[in-house]
DNA sequence: CAAAGCAATAAAAACGTTTTTATTCTTCGC
DNA sequence: GCGAAGAATAAAAACGTTTTTATTGCTTTG
């Protein structure tokens, strides 16, 4: 009738569970029961009324169910939208994660709908605005902070969320996540192996919860092989390119510079590159760089790199998965799974000997 | 009442008109027609059941609403979810087109809710259950194919959307678009004035919209210079790092090799880069690389290319801003906006000399 | 000063479901 | 053969809005 819906007009009315009940013959509670596999309803009368709908196209207005229920068949996912200044790529693929979300939702009855925000902050007041309103019957968030509050508020709402990522409150939540003590204990086992003693940690910023259990795995990797911390050597800060750039050069500009890097994401590890050629030193020969990839990218540096893999994408799936399940009622201590990535060698991330030895290189 | 809404029960019923009603001392009408400032109520009335809203924290049930209006106050967006295989980066930004139009929404009523496809007929299927089902007031999209099913049935349809790409439909209909024919003149007029005469596009899959546009103004570049064309140095194929280098290796194998290399989004020109290297060249002396970015990565990269650049967040923001106009009734021909990007000089761009060849260095 | 007009508000209907309650009709036990 | 039980379906109420129609109480006007 109005310009808005002009186009419902050109094909006729849509039909109701009230078209279907005079086209069938039956009633619209035996109708809406018979769709909704109701055991009350005889089989026979199921079918026909299924048949029914099928030919005459009916499909039920989710809204108006919705209204009835209170059930909104909605999935939200707080997603952060770009704040890094000058088009900073930062890496974050959420574009990836979405896709993963989606994919876990297919054939659920469920809709993905997206609300952007800036910070964890803005995530509180996005969440309780769901709540409060009913725009979802679930929550998805990523980015957890050390003391998050989005998983203080939800829990305590006992609304059902899945958040990618784990802190450590005393709640029992539903997550899905990588295991970040283990990447850093690992490439940095890796790098002392190779004879390296000083090393860089890329960081993201600390109050993120996982940068923490970055910082653990490294420590932990030099007290198990009783070496001195490189405490000095961990960078922080958003994750572009240019953070990773920078942070070569302030790293390098040290008394006792690092000779291998342990990277946080593609955008950062693109920087510390440039950053090194930036010093005249080179990846693989004067330095050693361990990369972590949500994406398949590193192969493609110069040099490829040594990467722990993980596809985000497959979180994003499990997220979705998980989600799904809280919704239905699960318990979010069924519902919580660490990704352990997987390590692609494609360098020998061995010290360089003394002739392309690090210090040599920057005087020049 | 029902587990799945028992956050509800714990801090008391949602407040409704009614309560509002009961509380104000007004009728419910008067209250609905003074919350959307009905001019037939008194201000006076209008300002103290706005007051008494804020008071009990009132907000209206958009499910309620909607069911009565028929507008749902969700726009919707069809995401392509990756398809690439192995996890490869594909580059394509959605997570920066979907910030962007977050942003234009910001504000509005609607909600954003994405609908995951696979391809351009996907996308038809999710429009066509869209609009036959009500889910959503207005739909965007991007990857415009030259004969866009999805712009015939929602022109069809008189359902407002919003293109990201143009074809040469007849019908007039919204969108954003980069101006990729220019885009391509313009680089390969570059090379072609620093003395290139072989010269390759890097090119999206033909059935694409925009790669018609790139071809066209590839082939501009020779025809003004009256110089023989390149047409046999056009790859086409998924945006992925794989993609260009497996163009890189097989352009390079021929007779005729480029010197020139005209990319087409980050991933690939990462991968042309790298495809570069395993045959011994190197872009900037050996060949000339020239890059487009959706995001800001070519300076990181080694070395570091000329590109033109147009982030793709600006897009998506006047895309859901043109959305929301058309949604709220504008015609299309008044919604309709070509960006230009911006040339970003990083290299001369000029032909190597005899010495560093492309054809002796690959004779190596 | 009575009828008409108008401004302000109230009542009621409608949107399309689901769910609770009511009705009909069979069948069964005694 | 009659009341009760139970199966199948129908009727009605409810969800929270918006919108159409109705009512009330003043003002205005001839």
């Amino acid at each position: 009738m109005t310009a808005q819906r002009s186009h419902r007009a050109s094909e006729g009315v849509r039909p109701t569970v009230k078209t279907l009940a005079e086209v069938t013959g039956y009633s619209i509670a035996t109708v809406s029961k018979a769709l909704n596999d109701s055991p009350v309803v005889t089989e026979d009368t199921k079918e026909r009324i299924r048949e029914a709908a099928r030919q005459i196209g009916y499909s039920v207005n989710p809204r108006a169910a919705s209204l009835r229920t209170g059930k909104t068949f909605h999935a939200a996912v707080l997603m952060p939208i770009s704040v890094a200044e000058g088009h900073e790529w930062n890496g974050v693929e959420y574009a990836e994660i979405l896709s993963g979300i989606s994919q876990a939702l297919e054939g659920s009855p469920y809709q993905l709908s997206i609300h952007p925000i800036r910070d964890a902050a803005e995530g509180v007041k996005a969440a309780e605005a769901i709540v409060r309103r009913g725009l979802a019957d679930g929550i998805a968030f990523s980015g957890v902070l050390q003391n998050d509050p989005r998983i203080e508020f939800l829990s305590d709402a006992d609304f059902p969320f899945v958040a990618m990522g784990r802190c450590d409150t005393p709640k029992d939540y539903a997550f899905v996540d990588i295991d970040s003590h283990w990447l850093t204990l690992d490439a940095t086992r890796r790098l002392i192996a190779g004879g390296h003693r000083r090393i860089a940690l890329i960081n993201p910023i600390p109050s993120l919860a996982y940068a923490q259990s970055r910082i653990a795995g490294f420590r932990a990797a030099f007290a198990e092989a009783d070496l001195p911390d490189c405490d000095d050597l961990i960078a922080e800060g958003d994750l572009t390119a240019r953070f990773g750039r920078d942070s070569v050069q302030r790293l390098c500009g040290g008394a006792s510079p690092p000779t291998g890097f342990v990277c946080v994401n593609e955008a950062t590890t693109l920087g510390v590159l440039a950053g090194l050629r930036d010093l005249g030193l080179s990846a693989g020969r004067d330095v050693s760089v361990i990369a972590y990839d949500d994406l398949n990218v590193s192969e493609y540096l110069a040099p490829p790199l040594t990467t722990y893999f993980q596809p985000v994408e497959d979180l994003g799936r499990t997220l979705g998965d998980f989600l799904l399940r809280r919704m239905a009622g699960e318990l979010p201590s069924d519902l919580q799974k660490v990704f352990r990535p997987i390590l692609i060698p494609r360098q020998p991330d061995r010290l360089a000997e003394a002739g392309h030895s690090t210090q040599q290189r920057r005087m020049k």
